[in-house]
DNA sequence: GTCTATAGTGAGATAGAC
DNA sequence: GTCTATCTCACTATAGAC
């Protein structure tokens, strides 16, 4: 997760913006986004929720500044991947950029994730699974068989499966072995 | 288990309470158990909420009662397992048994994957837990590589995935795909 | 066994003082 | 930028009539 900065930088905006989708994310991520009350976010910040309305003009403005920079991120890795050739080598390259940008990103996935219902109904959920079927699409070939375009869904997903189903292991030998199942599930894939 | 009935009409069934069951899965499925709430349960059955709490003493026993069979289910299906011998060829058959039975349990497995929050707080989601981990660790040999302990959970993670993921696909030969593919994640696993 | 009516709670959101 | 105070709404759950 991200570190504390114990001193913000508070340069030209109030930094209580920027501590609110801090102490957010936690929040949703630990107890789901709709289990989570602006009262407690505000709590944790030692304010009153009408504080937080100064900043955000409802909750779901708060959970879209959450996603944001990951949604960007995930634009630029598929734009990336666009431009990547059709081979099994290229394929590879690109899971481990996956897992790699995956690190930083594995609040806001395990958030996605398991708020299913939730992220039905709010704009980010739909970006977000925008992003990963076009993400799918993109990897599978045209005339891939059923059993290649399940071994690519299952290699993308175990990504995030891993990060907190995992935990207890060291982060380096974690990413080694993931990149390892993820290879090996790709490279029975036919790229035709 | 505990007998939830408030009234506990012994001798026959009314059927109302099956049909309860029936919708509020249904709707826990589609919408998640926080947001569906027995208004909707109750509307959709044509009677009262009021009707809802004389044969469930809570929204909680309800979605119990949905989980009772799967969990009972998947109580048999554990000890089977446990007795089976740890070779590669016991592990596919008990790999093919599992995504058989995964069949009938796609939607409470569905709802129990997406609803991560609500499950943290319901005692039928710790109970589905416990026996997830407890299934993984009986398929898990004791001194299991890090790739290894992943191909695992990857293997029964994958089977719950492609039955919500690639609902296109005939169920016949989604199945033979999740099967092959799963089979070829245990065949790397190096048991004992 | 199902109804009407309502208690009790807590959520998101707003108005206006400071 | 943050506060107090309040509004509106929906929910779970209960009481008692029929």
């Amino acid at each position: 997760m991200t570190d504390d900065t114990p001193t913000a930088p508070e340069g030209r905006q109030s930094g209580t913006r920027q501590r609110i989708q801090q102490v957010a994310l936690e929040l949703f991520a630990e107890y789901g986004y709709d289990k989570t009350s602006l009262r407690e976010i505000a709590e944790r910040l030692g304010v009153t929720k009408a504080a937080l309305y100064y900043h955000f003009k409802s909750k779901e403005a708060i959970i879209a500044a959450v996603f944001e920079e990951i949604l960007e991120e995930m634009d630029g890795f598929i734009a990336w991947t666009k431009t990547q050739p059709r081979t099994s080598t290229a394929r590879q390259q690109i899971a481990q950029r996956y897992v790699e940008s995956s690190k930083g990103a594995s609040s806001v996935m395990r958030l996605f994730q398991e708020n299913g219902p939730a992220m039905r109904e709010l704009k980010v959920g739909e970006q977000m699974r925008d992003r990963l079927i076009d993400l799918v699409n993109t990897l599978t070939p045209e005339h891939a068989s059923v059993p290649d375009k399940l071994r690519i869904r299952i290699a993308l997903f175990a990504v995030q499966l891993s990060r907190f189903s995992m935990q207890d292991v060291p982060v380096e030998e974690l990413d080694a072995a993931i990149v390892e199942v993820v290879f090996e599930l790709l490279d029975r894939v036919s790229w035709e």
